[in-house]
DNA sequence: GTATTACATCGACAGAAGTGATTGTTATTG
DNA sequence: CAATAACAATCACTTCTGTCGATGTAATAC
């Protein structure tokens, strides 16, 4: 697939000099990078995926022991899918009783979603 | 923090019944889970975040060798990270002379960005 | 009290991922 | 031709991640 943009392209250095100072740098710096790869990377599983789009759209309504049979997965390692997402701040959880409830924290997605759009 | 919405408490099971049946479902399926989660994978790293950040607003005008400077790793981690945003087509490349140009794939953020807003 | 249920934590394991030194490949220069 | 530059690929190493079985904890039911 061919690039709809000029080439610049370069000319060789001569002997010796090294290559190319950067003349474009990133628009998102460091800190920023590096929240939102955090949130991007708790969104990289399959099964999170899906997890964070059944509870932003049921938060308050489903206990961990329905969502355990909507994936092929284990108990424990629904529990541990669940614990990645609230340590990359995505959700949170409230206890009422036996059941635990998650939900999505409202602002989660928001940074990386304006900078994806 | 607390949820906005209203708690909708279970009632414990007579013994032997089994937990809760589902009463909800993720939207999105099981393939376009995996395909988004794939792409999120790939931006879950703050040099590849930073990396899509430069190259989709300079698409051919950055050739490798002005990137690494811009992040504190060696060339071939570099090259790696550039990979794997190949592999999980959101770059490609195209190699004029000594020269490579990558660039983003127009498109291949919509389907995570759209999900997400 | 005991039994049961929902959920979390721990331990262990296989496979994936990030990193860099080294080597290989291709193209340009002289 | 030889030398050099840009980039990719390989290898090795360490750390991280997904998974499950077993165990632990807190709350409810009897």
């Amino acid at each position: 697939m061919p690039i709809d943009r000029e080439l610049t392209p370069k000319t060789k250095r001569p002997p010796g000099e090294r290559c190319c100072e950067p003349v474009v740098y990133p628009e998102v710096d460091r800190v920023q990078a590096i929240r939102m790869a955090e949130v991007a990377k708790a969104l990289g599983d399959p099964i999170r995926l899906q997890l964070v789009d059944v509870l932003r759209r049921h938060a308050g309504e489903v206990c961990v022991c329905e969502l355990v049979p909507l994936f092929e997965i284990s108990q424990p390692t629904l529990s541990h899918h669940l614990n990645r997402l609230r340590a990359a701040g995505i959700v949170d959880s409230e206890r009422r009783g036996l059941w635990a409830y998650y939900y999505v924290i409202p602002d989660a997605l928001r940074e990386l979603s304006a900078w994806l759009a």
